[in-house]
DNA sequence: CGGTTTGTTCAGCTTGGGTTCAGGAATCCA
DNA sequence: TGGATTCCTGAACCCAAGCTGAACAAACCG
């Protein structure tokens, strides 16, 4: 999962970013506007954390503007709590959620884990997928209720599959979600990490979670059990 | 085991911090809401105790907001005699328990170690965890009924990893609740102290306490007996 | 003070996991 | 059908995370 973090105070933003990388993320750190625009469009990410007081392009134009892009990543705004009127223009120029300074890391943590899962249209950090469940918060896995335990980056890919289940998932777009900026392009990890997925996931090869579109990148299959 | 006192009489305060850390708590003191605030934020405690009648901030707003924040650490309030009545709307306000001033540090000690196990769903200051039993309070651990003496840090290195037990916990974690806040961050106490735990504990490899998650931690994985 | 216990650092070693590579299988298309 | 392309997969590689024994330092205690 990729996080873009927009904050001007380098060591709020060190703090931030510092934290999510811990966490297993992908993590884009912007000081202003200008870099977060461009960040923005190059490395297109899961979520956003944006702080409203910015040098040069206010928090709030640059997110009008992102939503006039089509962007549809979660946003999450961060305003001092002096000027906590500004989280309604916030939300009103299409963020998704505010925290006010100073918060608790924890707390950020907790609100975007609730964004993304909306947008998956889980109501709980766990996400069932018939015999197989992902809980996203702790990591852990269970195939038939037995717990498989995966390294981190198997994690990762599978996750964002899930993330995006049943779309079609290049193998750039896993790159670009999944590694940093300087990725080599063309390496086959990738295919090395599906495959080790399936067989972790899927010894007996009756389950076919993931499936692959020649040519196109893979898809996966299952679907979330509203429960 | 970290504890954040929130309390503006120096004396009083110096009295509470010197106990606690003689007794093996990482502790912090704070003399107002503000820096209690900021203590809270950035080095998040197991415990906190407050004395409601703080210069700024009232300790009551204190306490709703932290709660707003979603912070879940058990709360103890102190409170002057004559101003008993605050104590409702201090535990209407998220506190946990109170203790009326002028008071025994036993008694405090006591409030205290009850709301810890009671995170922990313990009845008592004992836990048993399988063949490994460990009592909080006379911070004695046997294995087999036969004790095993462990120094300060290996204890409290013990007791907190038994305190999240079955949780994943960081190196990071570990170092924010075991040392005070100028820790080294890149030491390798920690994996000095659970090398040394697992050769005492369990010096023949069959109980396995303390899992590593290669990247992420440790974890403590026997699970308490309910009994 | 001297001795002992406890905490911390260091250096060398082991191991696990990520990456790469090469050969093989599957699929597509002329 | 045959060749080209894409994907799969087992094995090898290499680095960093973690482990460990020992030296060092600090605190404790008589």
């Amino acid at each position: 999962m990729r996080l873009l973090i927009v904050e001007d105070d380098p060591r709020l933003r060190e703090r931030l970013v510092g934290h999510f990388s811990a966490q297993g993320w992908v993590v884009d750190g912007a000081p202003d506007g200008r870099e977060a625009q461009y960040l923005a469009e190059q490395y297109p990410c899961d979520i956003a954390i944006v702080d409203l007081g910015l040098p040069d392009i206010s928090g709030i134009e640059l997110i009008r503007r992102w939503r006039e892009q089509n962007m549809t990543m979660p946003i999450l705004i961060l305003t001092a709590r002096a000027d906590w009127q500004d989280k309604v223009t916030g939300l009103e120029a299409g963020a998704d959620d505010y925290v006010t300074k100073p918060f608790y890391l924890e707390e950020v943590e907790a609100r975007l884990s609730v964004l993304l899962r909306r947008v998956e249209g889980r109501h709980s950090n766990k996400g069932v997928y018939g015999r197989l469940a992902i809980d996203f918060g702790t990591r852990q896995v269970t195939v038939d209720e037995r717990p498989v335990d995966l390294t981190t980056y198997e994690f990762n890919t599978l996750a964002y599959l899930a993330h995006r289940q049943g779309a079609a998932v290049g193998r750039g777009e896993l790159l670009d979600h999944l590694y940093d900026r300087d990725a080599d392009r063309d390496s086959n990890v990738i295919e090395v990490f599906i495959g080790r997925l399936r067989k972790k996931l899927d010894p007996e090869g009756d389950i076919k979670p993931i499936e692959t579109l020649r040519g196109v990148g893979y898809r996966f299959v299952l679907t979330r059990e509203s429960a």
